[in-house]
RNA sequence: GGGGACGUAGCUCAGUUGGUUAGAGCGCCGGCCUGUCACGUCGGAGGUCGCGGGUUCGAGCCCCGUCGUCCCCGCCA
């Protein structure tokens, strides 16, 4: 337990400078700081405090020699109270300097203490040099946020928004809310949903994301629209993904994909300028087809070199690689010669793909002397570097065979990029490669279900020159949509949508949705298309995402203040939790089985 | 739903082949100390070895189950 101390109040003391604000130029200065006691340094005739709010912290010095009383109420003080001191600002003697902290050439001499709090021992160490369990942190959440290393994260955040605001707002959008209890979607995630009290039976869907809502608003004419908004999914959780995140959603009429770029690479520029680096746009940028042939995902990272298709540069009888289906070229930088079990390991991970992997260069020259030349021309791969040939083991797969071919072999690029990261270095956290990724494909084959699936959502507008083969050959119909990339993370997706209702109904018969069935989800969308639907378009960044980038993290929940666990749950108030009997009869429900 | 790692003091961890009283560092409590800044120093307290069952003369250690945390696959228009 705390022990047992009379508090003061508070009263009408002000506060006049912040922790983090006293330097040299202050001295002689009476001032008033309040703040948490982060260290306690006892030395017996002299006690030294590091008082610490969220902008930093200062030094506060108590001395026998001179209040005896203050001194012995001094001797009180523990970590984490909340204290307040009046006193004036003192230099420090040169070899007295702190440099570990900015405010380390002045001390604050106490005149005056108010003990405005005590504290239980916190349940973990607030330094920034200590790690702690996630599930700690988690369950004293409250504690860990007051951790200089939280407060960093979350301080930036807010300084990343506001800049997000301020920059759509000079560039003319308008900031608008839009439902949080609405209806259910079809496709995508699977929704949460609520209860209505007033119509039993019936539920509310919280948005998967605001589309419905923004495209409309984009049909009233509120073009440039934005959002920082909460979206929705009950999905499994991961490092980069929770329940609830945040995005920065925008939407403009009448605008070309050049305009969405355009719009979102001088906010891009100014978000990374505010989290202390320096990105310039216009980013680069690669059709889906390009990411998939030289990467072998949507979302490449452009930090390790891409991976080159090279059948053509063998005999047709090389046997390589399956009949049809491409043989790649992967290298990884500097890796050096790999031990025999490191190679098997790469074997082992690519056959588990479906890949057949050819590890050994040496014999490949043996056997393929001057394609291999031309291999090593086109990769530019020397003798330090890891250099692998991947063909396809069976027999082809999937409805783009060939990108079968070209995923896997991008999962061995990256499995061998991360597995060698600290020879060759590539995968530096601040090295910012943005990078635009252009035509996706409209539709996906849905395996389980036997249909086509919406690659993006179902109102992303086909290509023009594709809108022929919407019925005819689905698979090889582009979409307008693009994908915004950061170092192998996908951090934002829009798209130009479709604005006429034929089209949008040519769409959903191709998902294999009925009329009936269209009208009786989106015919309020359907209807209103026809009341002058401007051509319109948009975009949504993962909030979450970028700025969990720009802090260095590697996973969202660092930038989240009360996120929650992989399987959904808040360590700190306990929820989810059982709902009682009342509140149950009042939404008109019964639990199939009921809770213990 | 599947795979992997982990669970021992408030925190971070060690704990050998199953064998005496389960340890360390930090933190905490008390004493000393007037220039520390991750203060120093002397002393002390602190344990449901996640939980349940089993094997055994004997289990932190072996077996089965279960709960929790993290990572990955599936899933995430």
């Amino acid at each position: 337990m705390a022990q047992q101390v009379t508090l003061d109040f508070l009263g009408d003391l002000r506060r006049t400078h912040t922790c983090g604000a006293l330097r040299a130029s202050d001295e002689g200065k009476r001032v008033v700081v309040m703040g948490w006691v982060y260290r306690r340094r006892d030395l017996g005739g002299v006690i030294f405090i590091h008082l610490r709010d969220r902008e930093g912290v200062t030094q506060i010095v108590f001395r026998a020699e001179g209040d005896a009383d203050l001194h012995g109420r001094a001797e009180l003080l523990r970590s984490e109270y909340v204290i307040a001191i009046e006193g004036f600002v003192e230099a420090r003697s040169a070899d007295n300097f702190n440099p570990n902290i900015p405010t380390g050439e002045v001390e604050v001499v106490a005149e005056k203490l108010w003990l405005l709090n005590t504290s239980e021992t916190p349940p973990f160490p607030m330094e920034e040099h200590v790690d702690v369990s996630e599930e700690t942190r988690l369950k004293y959440r409250y504690v860990d946020l007051r951790r200089p290393h939280m407060q960093r994260n979350i301080m930036l955040r807010s300084h990343i928004t506001l800049a997000v605001r301020q920059e759509l707002f000079g560039q003319g959008f308008l900031e608008i809310e839009t439902p949080f209890m609405t209806k259910s979607t079809p496709e995508g995630a699977r929704d949460f949903l609520v209860p209505s009290r007033v119509q039993p039976g019936n539920f509310y869907a919280l948005p998967q994301s605001p589309q419905i809502f923004k495209q409309l608003l984009m049909v009233s004419g509120y073009d440039k629209y934005f959002q920082i908004v909460r979206c929705f999914r009950d999905e499994d959780l991961r490092a980069d993904r929770q329940y609830e995140f945040t995005q920065i959603d925008l939407e403009m009429s009448f605008p070309q994909e050049e305009t969405i770029f355009g719009t979102i690479e001088p906010l891009i520029e100014k978000v990374c300028k505010v989290a202390g680096y320096d990105v310039k746009g216009p980013f680069p940028r690669m059709s889906y087809a390009e990411a998939m042939q030289g990467y072998g995902i949507d979302k490449p990272d452009l930090r390790l070199p891409r991976f080159w298709p090279v059948e053509h540069l063998f005999p047709a009888d090389a046997g390589l690689t399956a009949a049809g289906l491409p043989l790649v070229a992967i290298t990884i930088p500097k890796t050096g010669a790999l031990s025999r079990k490191e190679r098997d390991e790469l074997k082992d991970y690519g056959k588990e793909r479906g890949l057949s992997v050819y590890d050994d260069p040496k014999r490949l020259e043996r056997d393929f002397a001057e394609p291999m030349t031309q291999v090593r021309a086109l990769t530019g791969a020397t003798e330090n570097d890891l250099l692998l040939l991947a063909g396809w083991r069976g027999e082809p797969k999937g409805q783009r065979p060939e990108e079968t071919v070209f995923q896997a072999c991008g999962q061995l690029r990256l499995f061998a990029g991360q597995k060698y990261n600290d020879r060759h270095g590539l995968l530096d956290p601040k090295d910012f490669r943005f990078l635009w990724v252009l035509d996706f494909p409209m539709f996906e084959w849905d395996e389980e279900d036997q249909r086509w699936m919406a690659a993006h959502h179902p109102f992303t507008s086909p290509n023009d020159e594709d809108i022929d083969k919407l019925e005819s050959n689905p698979a090889r119909c582009r979409a307008r949509s693009y994908d915004i990339v950061l170092n192998g993370v996908e951090l934002g997706s829009g798209s130009i949508r479709i604005h006429r209702q034929d089209v949008q109904s040519r769409i959903f018969s191709a998902l294999g949705m009925s009329l009936e069935e269209a009208k009786s989800r989106f015919g309020f969308l359907l209807e209103a298309l026809t009341y002058g639907a401007p051509p319109h378009g948009g975009i949504a960044l993962g909030l979450d995402r970028l700025v969990m980038i720009l802090a260095g993290e590697t996973s969202i929940r660092e930038v989240i203040p009360f996120p929650k666990t992989a399987k959904g749950t808040d360590l700190m108030c306990e929820a989810p939790s059982p709902a009682n009997e009342k509140q149950l009869r009042d939404l008109g429900i019964q639990l199939r089985r009921p809770a213990q």
